[in-house]
DNA sequence: ACTTACTCTACAGGGACAATATAGTTTGAA
DNA sequence: TTCAAACTATATTGTCCCTGTAGAGTAAGT
């Protein structure tokens, strides 16, 4: 399950991708088109700022609006931002590696096997797929690629 | 992340599954060599019973073993006893499904598109693999079902 | 009977999640 | 220049769940 905050990120990103870039955007407008509670949003979009994927401005005429193109934001990057490493097993992340305490050696660990493979397809999934590949409706993002 | 309980519970499902079967194994074994602690493993091994996994007999030659043999029991059942749904959005799951009060339709949902290619990933990959496919180290999940 | 092991319920400490509160700063406009 | 709207930042709160422990009870072999 991914956290409530995760998926408050990923719609506001969402949201704003699909207004016309330059322009900012309220806090109070995402918040209320998409049902987030407005403080909780201003939290998640000043994390956001903080990794580089908004900009915002502030002031009466200010607003958020996206930092970088829609098409390199995966929602890989926003999970790991919001919610920590994407692995089931802390032995298994790439970003955030711990060894299990208990289990004696970890290659011969078959809990760590089978784990190892739904980290791929995860993966290969939430790290290809970006916000702007969300929007188009009929592609999946399996073809991008292809047609690409 | 999966919870440290069903990590205990898979890791005491392959350890049951080594054992000679009809003889039972106690819960101080195997907690001794998994390194979990005995009164936990007593809740999780009760659990299990409880959904049929494992039978037990009590007394001093008592013991828990398997109830199923292991290449019917997947990595997909074992975690939904202990941590409930797989799925990564309620509104996704098969066994728990519950609509996201934010969220206006469901069919036009960017997050939830993109996390159902998630689920169906990750339950590809658990609810094929079993116990019995854990234990043999070389042929990966994936070609156990072609050569057969 | 006596020991060993399983059965069951209850509960406690800690940490994460979701949100709220409060105080402050910046900017544009009246 | 004063005001209000909007963003910035930190602190705090309540709830829930995870992990593990405690303890009393039950069953079975010897």
């Amino acid at each position: 399950m991914i956290s409530q905050k995760a998926k408050y990120a990923l719609r506001a990103l969402v949201a704003l991708a699909k207004q016309p870039p330059g322009k900012p955007t309220f806090i109070s407008e995402i918040a209320e088109t998409q049902s987030i509670p407005k403080k909780f949003l201003e939290q998640i979009l000043l994390d956001m700022k903080h990794h580089g994927l908004v900009a915002s401005r502030r002031g009466k005429a200010g607003g958020y609006g996206l930092l970088r193109p829609a098409d390199t934001i995966s929602f890989g990057e926003v999970l790991r931002i919001i919610d920590g490493p994407i692995a089931p097993l802390p032995c298994l992340s790439k970003i955030a590696y711990r060894r299990c305490e208990d289990c004696k050696e970890e290659a011969s660990c078959e809990v760590r096997r089978v784990f190892a493979q739904v980290a791929d397809a995860t993966r290969g999934v939430l790290d290809r797929t970006t916000i702007a590949d969300a929007l188009e409706a009929r592609l999946p993002p399996r073809l991008r690629d292809a047609v690409a």
